[in-house]
DNA sequence: CGGAAATTTGAAATCGCTCAATGATAGTGG
DNA sequence: CCACTATCATTGAGCGATTTCAAATTTCCG
């Protein structure tokens, strides 16, 4: 679905004609990965970023005590492994959740992109900015919440994602996640995630329907979650007056 | 110290006359902060980002439980509270560590920055992703290890940024955080923060003197942290081709 | 249909938290 | 200069949330 990330793309502003076809420009190739595909590894040389066209794409970050971190889930419209061009090496592997698509796009095309289509470059800019706050979001409950609110706020944080792709989206989600990537989210081991699964369905907060998840109360889930909904800015006065690249 | 912040600016790649320029328009006030005084606090509108020219801000997220956390600490040369911009109320606190200076930049005058000085703005696009990796080893910390691991990487992590601004620094920190907020930063609480440092003294890590701390096996400590040290790139060569704003 | 992956369950151990109190240090005002 | 106060650091005891280990069951995929 190419309209899925072209909605997530125009959240934030929408882009002009000239600054999709920079972005298309930009574009090398189309890959596709299968589920638990790495699409690229933690520790290799950075040489390209990733616009997902389809899919979910995980970015997860090894310890040296073997334990797994999964920071992020990238889903149509995001660029995936962008931190990854500020070191040598990259910081976390990018692997793939569910069956994806992605454009590959080398970095040197991207400092390009930024000359072509500067209020795009500057869009980039806030959009990493809203990254940095949903990481911080996550830092925050995984390190002072109890197990129970996090495995809520990691199901708030995703039914929040997929209403911005799709509002109609409802509160059935397609859940593609193992339990053991949950607790890799939630900073928690696959064990305890089931055990919190089965609480929060005794609560009558959830209910589990094969590969999906009804949210039966999303109003006490979001209390308990505990996750303030950020409201990001669009169509910034600010960004109004920004005159590149058009 | 204001070559302490230019110090931290050149990191990455050293700044033209003009787009220093560039960021000294930007500046609009100087403005001074007791140590554990508020910047600005999470939930109000966005106006401003802060240049800090001396002393260490925190980045503070209250979650509803009334918890804490410490998601970063900003030194001299950093842009705090950058985040914020992406969302209409200030996602996090922001808190004089230590007695800080710093300079007020209008959200405004950062569009205009990347329009006068494209290269620089390019630099504060691959400043952000570094951002972004620290926050994601912080929360790989926080989520996948110990406390004694939790603390040592606080050390290391403070130590390596300290050594970028003063390479003569040493092995003796300046230690002005109360172990309180190292709870803050590390998902703990203060008691077991107490209990972890008196840990890593009895291992012979670390030891405390007065309001410093001396890292007595600087290799051990990593070692113990599980810290990737990442190598930051300097002068990319997608950079150099970057021509815009010289 | 077979085998691997994911989920579920139980029992025991442990790490870190809570509660409660004491001691040290630094800043403030008289 | 000293008393006063607030903040910060330290210590102990007991508890509880989460982990660990071990194993059974179910689901998924070829």
């Amino acid at each position: 679905m190419e309209t899925l990330a072209l909605r997530r793309l125009s959240e934030f502003a929408v882009p002009t004609a000239h600054e999709l076809s920079a972005l298309e420009g930009a574009k090398q190739a189309r890959r596709e990965f299968r589920r638990n595909q790495i699409i690229s590894r933690q520790g290799d040389p950075v040489r390209e970023v990733y616009f997902v066209a389809e899919g979910w794409v995980g970015s997860s970050l090894e310890v040296n005590s073997g334990r797994k971190q999964l920071a992020k889930i990238y889903m149509p419209g995001d660029l995936a492994g962008l931190p990854n061009i500020a070191t040598t090496r990259a910081t976390s592997s990018l692997v793939a959740l569910t069956n994806v698509t992605v454009d590959v796009i080398p970095v040197k095309n991207l400092a390009q992109l930024f000359e072509q289509a500067s209020r795009l470059g500057f869009m980039l800019f806030v959009a990493s900015q809203q990254e940095r706050v949903l990481l911080m979001d996550q830092l925050a409950v995984v390190g002072q919440t109890s197990a129970i609110q996090r495995v809520a706020a990691f199901l708030v944080h995703v039914h929040r994602r997929l209403t911005v792709l799709r509002p109609e989206a409802g509160l059935v989600i397609d859940w593609p996640i193992s339990q053991q990537r949950v607790a890799e989210g939630a900073g928690l081991t696959a064990i305890h995630v089931n055990r919190t699964f089965r609480e929060l369905t005794r609560r009558g907060l959830i209910m589990r329907e094969g590969k999906k998840i009804r949210l039966l109360d999303l109003a006490q889930l979001c209390e308990l979650a505990g996750l303030p909904d950020h409201v990001f800015i669009r169509n910034p006065s600010w960004l109004a007056g920004y005159c590149g690249g058009v």
